[in-house]
DNA sequence: AATGAATGAGTGTTCATTCAT
DNA sequence: TATGAATGAACACTCATTCAT
């Protein structure tokens, strides 16, 4: 993953730029996601990443920059990790159930780093805001297409895909945001067992209900 | 509503109370949502409602305060218009579309003010956030009788109780919170119908098919 | 004088703003002639004035102001002290000589600001120097106005004026900018007295010199 | 010249020394001239040299010592190119008049290098900042040495030396310092011109006038 | 009860200087 | 000798909070 996206840097080498930016997003992800982006001094990230806080303005033109870079790197994240693999699943419900369970699991791996990026994305400027969400969208489009594959193939009924993709967005997210109200009566696998259940069986054909269990049973 | 729960006052007066603190929140609710908490100076929100900087003082002990009790006046805005009321069903699947409809209403008026709660409930100390979630856990158990009532009376197939309420209160923030994404497409109110169609509908038994349609007629 | 001039102050109270800016640009130029704009903390005029240094902050936007305001107060004194008071002289030869040893008094008093004005121009922004140079303009202008008249009345020979009313500026001027070299050999009174006798007297036509002799008897 | 007057480096050649420290020093003139010292960082000066910003450290001990030398070689320069040169005279007047126009030549030349020598002089530690003031002084004791010519030769009347002198230095540096107010009306030559016929011709015996117009023809 | 001037701790950012390579 | 990454002290500026009026 490139860092670099319209963040400049002091340092020429870039291998070095990635190295020293990772090892600062790191911390300051950790943090942010504590304490909170305000909360969080420079002097702060700079300890917990074990280096001088003038270096960090080597690295980043400013504190803003941080953040940003920080939310993008965590929608990468997802980004890399949602697509279904062509070995996980052998029909277009198990890629559907495939991409909702990695999703959860992702946000479940950065539960606070999710709940960073809905508290902070509005303290960018508005021209930054836009890559945020765009790097959501691309990530929105996979599961998309899952659902598009599942329709197409008869697997599933003709549904408002849009909703129906953001309800699946925003189940994913719900493990971190409402993860106080969860983590007393689910485990991230039965949170997503459960919710395949409720909100991938549902909208399917009786033959996507037997693609369904064919995938349940190669899971396990 | 009374807003004061543990929260203090210099001045005596407890009308004059009410009155100041619902003038400074009216104004702080607008400012922490269109800035941010942290880029919301006590000195704005004086400015906003006209008073002095002082005098917020004298309402509130400190400005964590002024955004304890704005999120305070957003739940209870909830769960005073998401309850459905007797006159607007004559059943569950109703009562619970109602309930549903009336969330999103409000979310959308407040549009802001609920991204706010995402974005500022963490800046409060654990012990103040305790109050924020029950506030929410409130109007959840508003949704989450309307949904039993409907399981219970035969109108809805036996489902994850918890899953789906949190479903459909996600369904209501997303109004709010992916709203750049949704308002390109629909108008609240297609929203609304799309979204009970998707995820009201489809979990209903022909009873609550039947009871869903009367419904409809009805509210037109 | 009103120490306005397009610089803002979050305090209403005209009069305060008033006594507190001069406390203020007193302790600055005391500290600015001394130790340089740069070398010169917000901290240092805060303590030098006998306030906080975030009050300074609600008199003057930055600290580019202080020195702008500083400046314009060295430019005003001049302009107040050098025109020549019509008790002063009875011929515009005696005029002449009041302003040019009138300015150098105020330089004399000012030494550290004059010193102070030439270095630290440059240190402001483009559009403010030109406010600076409009100052020192107006000053030069009564001297100008000196010289006019004693060519007018033939006191004097008909000379390049504008480069002679520098010259008598620049004379001003150096009683500071070379004090370290004169401070040896004269005091400001004879500096002043053979300044006149070099500058003044050697342009004069013998009506002019008469004048001038006058001018003399009076002044002791 | 020899860049060396006290300040060290770790650098052994002398020739480099030399070659570098000129180098060095020509960048920090131009960036100290146009933006003022305090705000030319040192990695200014090394990109502007096209050098790195350690080498700097090997050629002086520190940015000061930049400075320092930066005003020696701005006053070398002077004290090089004021003294009339044999070829250019045959009378103590127009040796006189060689120098001011030299003078107020280099001035121009390096216009802001010489109003830098007035804001930054005071940035220095007195101990050198007397050094500085030496240089001056040397090129005033050339000027001095023209008008004592004058005067001993009977060319010029017997006037008060220390302020003719001071008089001519501050003629030259005023095209400096005031050029934003003269260069709207003379050119060098013109300003030159006038102030010879202004500052030198009026202080001329009879017999100075004569050498003087020699001169002038001669000049042309 | 209301004002707004005053305080000062806190923080982002810059930049001279060092030093390993 | 030359580089440029790394350091950290220093400083301008902000803003929650207090308090005299």
């Amino acid at each position: 993953m490139k860092l670099s996206k319209g963040v400049e840097s002091t340092v020429s080498d870039p291998r070095l730029i990635e190295e020293r930016r990772t090892q600062i997003l790191r911390a300051a992800i950790k943090l942010f996601s504590k304490k909170g982006y305000y909360r969080t001094t420079i002097l702060d990230i700079a300890k917990e990443a074990g280096i001088s806080s003038g270096l960090i303005y080597q690295y980043f033109r400013e504190k803003e920059d941080v953040l940003y870079l920080a939310l993008m790197l965590v929608l990468e994240t997802y980004e890399h990790e949602v697509p279904p693999k062509e070995e996980d699943f052998n029909n277009p419900v198990q890629a559907l159930c495939a991409s909702i369970r990695a999703y959860c699991m992702v946000v479940d791996r950065m539960r606070d780093a999710t709940v960073l990026a809905y508290r902070s994305t509005k303290s960018l400027p508005p021209d930054r805001r836009v890559f945020i969400k765009d790097g959501e969208a691309r990530t929105n489009r996979i599961i998309r297409k899952c659902v598009s594959d599942c329709i197409q193939g008869g697997y599933m009924r003709e549904v408002n895909k849009d909703l129906l993709v953001y309800q699946y967005v925003m189940f994913c997210h719900a493990w971190a945001l409402k993860y106080w109200a969860f983590k007393e009566k689910y485990s991230v696998e039965r949170y997503i067992d459960e919710g395949i259940q409720l909100l991938v069986a549902s909208f399917l054909t009786p033959r996507g209900q037997r693609a369904l269990k064919t995938s349940r049973e190669n899971n396990r």
